[in-house]
DNA sequence: TTAGAGCTTGAACCGTCCTTCAATGTCAAG
DNA sequence: CTTGACATTGAAGGACGGTTCAAGCTCTAA
């Protein structure tokens, strides 16, 4: 811990800056998740900065954890809220990352064909000799011949 | 009588809203592409009506073949160009599918992390007897512990 | 002739997640 | 005291690929 970490820990105070740094978001971040509601407004100084405390870390790390778990702010301002309030409904939890698994996986098919498809195009590239025109640009005029599954995904 | 009007949508003139009904396009997005000049601007009517040729139906399935392959549009517009001009550079369209293709792998390689990650939240939903809290709002807080990789993804 | 479908335009809006800007105030160090 | 980093605000911008709206003209069929 360097020496600012510590006078910060002393007065339990956080500025936004360092908040930031320790949760490592921008703090431009910081406001914007408070004007949405994922944070709530902290108290203030006397000059009016604002001024958080080290649950304000945990809860950013608590976002950015349910983030990379695919989640929405939009999911995780419901979750938080569940966090906050007595109950924690675990069903609920439950059907909101089945749902969003489901979108997971679905996205995940979208992209498998996505590069089923890119892979087709490069394969004739490959056999593309140089002196004629590029056939890629020809079979993309062509749809559905030689390509897997022309249809717009979901 | 507009005889005239009549035989050049029928031969060589389609307004919009055939263009694209035969494209499968909404009209807005016909207006749209030719904003960002993926579609010059075509000839018109005397009455200022849009007039397109059988050759933008192609190119608008054009865009789509590109699109359902992962190509964003200012892609797209670079192939175009290429198909447009005289030299078809098959090594430049390959360098583009190729890096696009590594998008895609990447974009592979994070959703399968994101379904591990809601998976491995679900397990411990399942197994959260119904009157403890809500073990992933916890686990949620712990950052890295039980949780498969927590570190933001490229 | 008249209804209704289709066309025109520019501008604004959608969703997601932020970032940037301008104008101004505050704080710590030299 | 001055400088420079950091803070404040609201508003606007950006990426991406469009859609929607309002207000008005044109075409076709009955």
């Amino acid at each position: 811990m360097d020496r600012e970490t510590i006078d910060q820990d002393r007065i339990n105070g956080l500025t936004i800056g360092h908040l930031a740094r320790r949760a490592e978001v921008a703090t431009s971040t910081v406001r914007y998740y408070e004007r949405i509601r994922l944070l709530t407004p902290p108290r203030r100084t006397e000059s009016n900065y604002r001024l958080y405390t080290g649950d304000t870390v945990e809860r950013l790390r608590f976002i950015r954890a349910a983030q990379v778990a695919g989640l929405t702010l939009a999911d995780i301002r419901t979750l938080l809220a569940y966090r906050d309030g007595e109950t924690a409904p675990c069903a609920e939890v439950q059907t909101l990352l089945e749902s969003r698994l489901a979108q997971v996986e679905d996205s995940l098919r979208e992209l498998r064909h996505v590069r089923r498809v890119l892979r087709s195009f490069l394969d004739v590239c490959r056999h593309n000799s140089d002196t004629e025109p590029c056939q890629v640009l020809v079979s993309l005029e062509q749809p559905a011949e030689g390509v897997p599954g022309k249809t717009k995904p979901a």
